[in-house]
DNA sequence: GGCTAACGTTAGCCAATACTGACAGAGGAG
DNA sequence: CTCCTCTGTCAGTATTGGCTAACGTTAGCC
């Protein structure tokens, strides 16, 4: 539950997502990614070890260079997380529409 | 795509996760929830306006009550959100491993 | 060794935000 | 109308977190 928690961190920045989306379609480098962005290599540096700590990407190094991707399985637990929830929230609206339980009982 | 900014800004606070999923399994009063954690009632209904703004969650009045549950559709747009970054994810995942297409130009 | 390129790290600044306490409004019981 | 319950709102405080600038480190080239 605690990478849960760092995922969902890391996601509520707008710039992070970017650069998640970034990764996920290819391979880059740190400088790369920064290029791609107005903001100082530094803040993008922080962004991709808050990324990597959430276990959102993977780091490979070649020579100085490291590049980054998109971490399937890291994604996947995020999508079970909101899975769950999404089920006991469809329940609990398929039971109110048909009447709450309660209110059955109470009226019937 | 402000919505799913809003709702991943919820979902990254502790406290707005516990109380989605006590209102994804059942219906339950503004006080009620409060009375689940020991943080102010003010600090609850903060999070439950949160929640509201980002739809993930939806108001019913009953009196002076105000019943709470959790909204699927919210979710849902959640997971589509995360099903399209993980399945890009995926796919370069697919390409490294069959060796880089760059790489295989290259060499091959 | 000396030099450059590519990155990460640290310190400090500032805006965003989670929290508390005090107050205000709406609805039901007497 | 009065009192009480349930709840949201406002002002102020403390913590979190994203940003920049300066520095340290590693790999490759001469």
């Amino acid at each position: 539950m605690e990478l849960i928690d760092q995922a969902l961190k890391a996601l509520a920045e707008p710039r992070r997502r970017e650069i998640l989306q970034l990764v996920a379609h290819d391979e880059l480098a740190a400088g790369e990614i920064a290029a791609a962005f107005e903001v100082t290599r530094t803040a993008v540096s922080q962004h991709l070890t808050v990324l990597k700590n959430a276990e959102l990407i993977d780091e490979r190094r070649d020579g100085t260079r490291r590049l980054y991707r998109a971490r399937p399985d890291g994604l996947d637990a995020l999508r079970r997380f909101l899975d769950d929830m999404w089920a006991a929230s469809l329940d609990i609206a398929r039971r109110l529409a048909e009447g709450d339980e309660k209110e059955m009982r109470r009226v019937g």
